[in-house]
RNA sequence: GCGAGCGUGGCGAAACUGGUAGACGCAAGGGACUUAAAAUCCCUCGACCUCGGUCAUGCGGGUUCGAUCCCCGCCGCUCGCACCA
């Protein structure tokens, strides 16, 4: 009996994989159901690390198992291939962006293809590729003609290391995403797509989105941020600044404490303030004064409130009283009107800033049971109760006194409800080479011209150059300067680029058909899309997957898509983590350079190259600066890719982290050979004894039933214990005979087979089955064969074990009460503690519990 | 501060809707095979003790015949958002 050799089994089973064409998705409706399963794809930064061989491995299972139920399965993969990381590559090492980032492809593509994985690579393409971004131009030239494309001049995030501007969603922590430079504002004109267009439309289709998580959902709310208030004017009392002579507008979404308005305040950046400070040299002091500090979590905490009293003063629209405008550091330009009135009673930032500069305290809302001296310091009161304090909204609860307040203001014609968001247009403008041109060509005499239809794709210039800072386009000698499309005058091209959030937000689209002459082919659209399955890292909750919902909506609209949420069901996936270890001078030392020692319950870790004792440390994400980083080539190498995709899903729950062990996928890889050993040593002639022959087929069943359940509901390493613990049944049940034998085995090798593949392939054969498991249907549960004859009850006394039954299935409650109160432990303990039984509750094959006293 | 999630052996973790807590794996210990080691196979493995029990799912309460699971209050950790009016 041989040994399972992972080196010579894998490439042969992947060559007749190959051979079969076998993960070619038809293009022709076969009339099966179809399934789309889709990891998020990669950027090709140089090599597959083990986090995209868990991402892969894992929506490979769903693919596979999918492909065994029946299903058509559309299963491809592609490279997110524009992105700075091959600008620096250039400025690092002189190489073009574009041959760095098609060597890394090339690489990575032979890296993925050794996992083993069912994917239809004659659909491949790359975001790089003019034949993709050109389809992309294309549609955002259908956009730009439907109003969707904007340009204005705006306060943008200018990320200093980077040299580009980034989105919000983009900006974390007040530093770049990417890079983690702390963020700059910069006024730069730039396009923007209306993202907030959408902003209803994308809360509402999350209520549809059952099979994404929770959090997610949750996340895209939060970020979306709408409110509901009032939006009002409030008169100016004398002269009328220039930048606002209707009044102050403010939004607030507690109109119903109005009455308890003691100052009005200002952004440091809103138009009045401004106006102020250019006229006032101390304003502009202050003003500067509020710009400082940042915008980190300690920062905001330990911000105080600072306010400057501009002289300006507005009348109360209820009780004519006359209220201060203040310029005050802790209002935001960007979010409602930039403007606030301020209620100290009932928020916090007001009592602070009130409290610092002796303005008054007014309580309109007390809780239940408060009288008319009820007073508020130091805490604002947020909770629930009633107004006071309020002449006309007296007495009413909060939610009616907001009705009626904007009810009255809406009357007196000074404003109406309103509802905002917290999300801003998507700037996509992006000062680099390395992405999409933007497809706009600027005339002097026409303004701004979308690129015509038959120039497109608008192509990256190859001649570049990366030796001084900036983007390459727009020094480069030539390529900007063309003539206008409408006038044919002399005129420029945008050098902007698009960000590549843009080339990612409909690629799952072009996939459908991604050689199709229009940007999506409606028609391989309409049978593949939504995404069935979605699989990638939580960290795109708000950036990719908000983009791409946004992205589908809006081509949707513009006819060119049909399918409004692209992903209808999402799962996002935990990391690959790894102790690290670090030599006393703290050096990061990598694992294969470490050997591990437990003695008398200590772990310690000894460096093997130098015998220098090491410090263990935590456990983190792979890095390449951490050094503790396994990568999977060595992984499959040394155990096969078999072991390697089983136990990066054994050992922890897929949307946890899963933590690295050299001992875990040893252990993986003695169950490769355990298995194999079952297989190999399988006898079909081999005499039967009935009594395992019946067990073993219930065995099987139960195992079909229970891993199926397991893959299906994305408990993978539930399902694989199943599969471990199911291996030791087959084996015990040595002597069932060839026909019960090779049916459990057969079983066995089909659900071993989205997590090791080759492995099944191999065993698939040796059992004498012809053509592919591939092409194998997935074991069918049969419950009649399941079901065991006779249980075994456990009796309680009290809810404690005491004793156990065993009936048969589905006897009579009756006989089981009356066989619990005759069996002898129970006779036992009951008259040893002096108890009497008072009560039974049995539930049917499960369990009896006597109630005794 | 707001929101969400999670706390189970030495470790990663199971327990599908309230019904025998700790499946499966790792580490550890013992044994077989071997001149020896590796590999492999078998056994033990939550804690405590009088070996029959007692206590155990972060802590304290509650509901229930019965709670890892449901409810209330704490403590701790992780993630997201954050001066959002």
């Amino acid at each position: 009996m041989a040994r399972y050799d992972p080196k010579s089994a894998e490439p042969r089973q992947q060559a007749r994989w190959a051979e079969a064409r076998a993960f070619v998705t038809p293009d022709h409706d076969t009339g099966r159901p179809k399934y789309y399963v889709l990891e998020m794809f990669p950027y090709p930064s140089g090599n597959i690390h083990m986090g995209h061989a868990r991402n892969y491995v894992m929506g490979d299972v769903v693919a596979r198992l999918k492909r065994a139920q029946g299903f058509d399965v559309l299963h491809p993969m592609g490279w997110d291939a524009f992105g700075m990381p091959a600008e620096n590559a250039a400025m690092e090492r002189g190489v073009h962006p574009g041959d760095w980032t098609w060597s890394n492809i090339a690489t990575m593509r032979d890296q993925l293809k050794l996992l083993g994985l069912s994917l239809d690579w004659s659909r491949e393409f790359a975001t790089c590729d003019p034949t993709y971004y050109g389809k992309q131009q294309a549609w955002f030239l259908e956009l730009f003609s439907r109003g969707l494309v904007y340009r204005k001049d705006g306060v943008v995030n200018w990320d200093p290391v980077d040299n580009t501007v980034l989105a919000n969603e983009q900006v974390i922590d007040g530093r770049g995403w990417r890079s983690g430079a702390v963020v700059e504002k910069r006024k730069l004109n730039q396009w923007f797509l209306r993202i907030t267009d959408y902003a209803d439309d994308l809360i509402e289709g999350l209520g549809e989105l059952e099979r994404w998580p929770d959090k997610v959902r949750l996340m895209q709310e939060n970020w979306i941020g709408r409110s509901k208030g009032l939006k009002m004017t409030w008169r100016w009392i004398g002269d009328a600044p220039a930048e606002a002579p209707e009044g102050l507008e403010v939004y607030t979404t507690r109109p119903d404490t109005l009455f308890g308005a003691s100052f009005m305040g200002i952004a440091p950046d809103h138009p009045i303030a401004k106006a102020l400070a250019e006229a006032n040299p101390e304003v502009a002091a202050f003003v500067a004064e509020c710009r400082k500090g940042g915008s980190s979590q300690a920062d905001i905490e330990q911000a105080e409130k600072i306010g400057w009293n501009t002289g300006l003063r507005v009348r109360h629209p209820f009780d004519g009283r006359e209220v201060s405008v203040w310029i005050a550091n802790f209002i935001l330009s960007e979010y409602g009107t930039g403007a606030i009135f301020g209620c100290p009673a009932h928020d916090q930032r007001d009592l602070e800033f009130a409290e610092k500069y002796g303005l008054p305290v007014i309580p309109v809302v007390r809780p239940e049971g408060a009288g008319d001296d009820f007073v508020v310091s130091g805490e604002a009161y947020v909770g629930p109760g009633r107004l006071f304090h309020s002449d006309f909204l007296d007495g009413l609860e909060i939610e009616a006194a907001k009705a009626e307040a904007i009810r009255r203001i809406e009357g007196m014609g000074q404003g109406q409800g309103a509802t905002i968001y917290r999300l801003r247009d998507w700037g996509v403008s992006r000062q680099r080479y390395w992405g999409c041109p933007i497809p706009i060509i600027h005339c002097q005499a026409c303004g701004v011209v979308p690129a015509p239809a038959d120039q497109l794709p608008v192509e990256l210039p190859q001649d570049v150059t990366f030796d001084v800072p900036g983007n390459p386009l727009e020094r480069h000698p030539t390529w900007k300067h063309v003539a206008c499309p409408s006038c044919g005058g002399e005129a420029t091209r945008e050098t902007d680029t698009l960000d590549t959030f843009v080339d990612s937000s409909w690629y799952f689209a072009r996939f459908a058909d991604p050689k199709a002459a229009e940007p999506i082919n409606a028609a391989a659209a309409a049978r593949w899309l939504p995404v069935d399955q979605y699989i990638g890292g939580v960290e795109h909750a708000v950036l990719h997957l908000l983009y791409a919902r946004f992205i589908s909506r809006a081509l949707s609209d513009a006819g060119l898509m049909n399918v409004r949420e692209p992903f209808a069901g999402l799962f996002t996936q935990g990391m690959v983590v790894h102790e690290t270890y670090k030599t006393t001078d703290g050096k990061w030392v990598e694992p294969a350079d470490v050997d591990l020692i437990t003695e008398g319950g200590q772990r310690r870790a000894v460096r093997l190259s130098t015998g220098e004792a090491l410090t263990i440390g935590d456990i983190e994400k792979m890095s390449k600066s951490k050094k503790n980083v396994v990568a999977p080539q060595d992984i499959i190498d040394a155990y096969g890719v078999d072991a390697g995709r089983l136990f990066v899903l054994s050992d922890s729950p897929p949307e946890r982290d899963v933590q690295w062990t050299t001992g875990g996928v040893e252990g993986a890889s003695r169950f490769v050979q355990r298995v194999w050993a079952e297989f190999d040593g399988f006898d079909a002639d081999a005499p039967a004894d009935a009594a395992q022959a019946e067990s073993l087929v219930r065995e099987t069943h139960k195992a079909i039933k229970a891993v199926t359940d397991g893959v299906q509901g994305f408990r993978f390493n539930a399902a694989i214990a199943k599969l471990y613990a199911f291996l030791a049944v087959v084996k015990a049940h040595d002597r069932a005979g060839g026909a019960a034998r090779g049916e459990a085995l057969s079983a066995l090798a089909r659900l071993i087979a989205p997590f090791t593949p080759h492995l099944a392939e191999e065993g698939w054969a040796r059992l004498d089955h012809t053509g592919l498991i591939l092409d194998a249907p997935w074991p069918e549960y049969d419950p009649k064969l399941a079901a065991d004859d006779a249980v075994t009850l456990p009796i309680q006394i009290g809810g404690k074990r005491r004793s156990e039954l065993v009936m048969p299935r589905g006897a009579d409650p009756a006989e089981v009460e009356a066989a619990a109160l005759a069996d002898q432990a129970v006779q036992a303990f009951l008259s040893a503690n002096g108890l009497s039984v008072k009560k039974v509750i049995v539930v049917p094959d499960r369990i009896v519990n006597l109630v005794a006293a």
